[in-house]
DNA sequence: CGAAGCGTTCAGGTTGTGTTCAGGCACGCC
DNA sequence: GGCGTGCCTGAACACAACCTGAACGCTTCG
């Protein structure tokens, strides 16, 4: 899994301190602000997407996120809202691409509409190893003849990390740290199923490279 | 294969965390700091390589970088930058930095340019005698002529050790202390089938060096 | 509702690794 | 030379690691 940056705009101390720790340990750095002076002050163009409640003390997020885009900053945004009504308001206005989501929500929930946001945003960074490339706005594998394989998100993520070192070994817990949640409990067996089923799609791709196992230490992709 | 010493120099709590324990389980041994003055402090000759975070609260990583050049500290730094800003990139080099990472990235992908760092620096995570190394990172026996060829784990640590001090007569229990996890009951022959079948792969790789018996003592690699 | 996609699990087969056994060769000591 | 010890060799074995095909539950979406 690629490291983020998250930028967190909640005045509620307790519940910005809760998103910010549950953020962090689904992989993301996280930063935080209280208001959105503080949201400004901290923004800028190294952040990858902000989590901004839309009742904020001194201003409404809505226009936060206004004198963002003015700025040019143009990161995906997912607002918080006040349970219920306002969220039929919010999916029209829907400006640049972002989300919405009504509290009380949960945090899986909210790492997940982060992830998403990030992805169509483009901002999943792509790999590439010898024309061989994986495109994180379309959960894609292309190869250098154009072809293009569709992969799952898990798939993704698996090989993401197999091509972050091409040649190198990748041990197996490596690889299950960096494509499940932390403290997932994964059957080995079901590594087993994500090689072989990206093994095959490689093949089935045409793509000469491959993956080969080390056996008693990890996998390489070559 | 010895041990290495890394410092990681990171504001951000979570993400200083995850690399911590990414890269010990890569078998680095691995020490924190929060900041530059931290970082400061913490450093000496001791630490083989320093991952250092650009954008630090209390100073700029190439500032900390600088002042540790002045100390006449020289280990090699791996700067962490925030999105590829091509800027940070220039500039980390002319700080005498060794190496970039732009965020977001893998952890397969760090201790892949970690170990390359140390291997420039000649700090020597990989062994390597006379054209013939032992890479650690593919898990392969590289020959002068490019052959590679695939050890299992048992193997690799055995010519691991015989590799450490070539020209020395490494005495048998030492060969299994080395290899063998503690206080493990070894059968004399299956050290001699080790022997044997590292000598067979070492003969098929084309290597004209070799393990030569030192009866009543040990071998050596000449 | 049914269909499709994804993640997961189960059962069974295959292979490589670590290990042991039986026997042979070579060296050193008497 | 006879003999023992230390090392080498070829073959065989057990078991875990790994692969494979098939199926199941779950969610999503039409």
């Amino acid at each position: 899994m690629t490291i983020h940056r998250v930028l967190v705009v909640e005045d509620d101390h307790g519940l910005r301190d809760v998103l910010a720790r549950g953020l962090r340990e689904e992989q993301f750095e996280v930063l935080t602000a209280a208001d959105g002076a503080g949201a400004l002050r901290t923004i800028d163009d190294q952040i990858d997407a902000v989590v901004l409640d839309i009742g904020l003390p001194d201003s409404d997020g809505r226009d936060v996120c206004q004198a963002m885009r003015a700025a040019g900053l143009d990161m995906p945004v997912i607002f918080l809202t006040a349970r219920d009504g306002l969220t039929s308001r919010l999916s029209g206005f829907s400006a640049g691409g972002d989300d919405y989501l009504a509290k009380p929500f949960h945090l899986a929930e909210l790492a997940a509409r982060v992830r998403a946001a990030l992805r169509r945003a483009g901002r999943e960074a792509t790999t590439e190893v010898d024309g061989l490339l994986l495109d994180p706005v379309a959960h894609v594998l292309k190869t250098a003849d154009g072809t293009q394989m569709p992969l799952t998100p898990t798939e993704f993520r698996l090989l993401a990390s197999l091509m972050a070192a091409p040649g190198a070994v990748v041990r197996r817990h490596a690889l299950v740290r960096s494509a499940w949640p932390e403290g997932a409990q994964v059957n080995d067996n079901t590594l087993d199923q994500y090689l072989r089923r990206l093994r095959r799609k490689l093949r089935e791709a045409g793509c000469e490279r491959g993956i080969s196992t080390i056996r008693g230490v990890g996998y390489r992709f070559t």
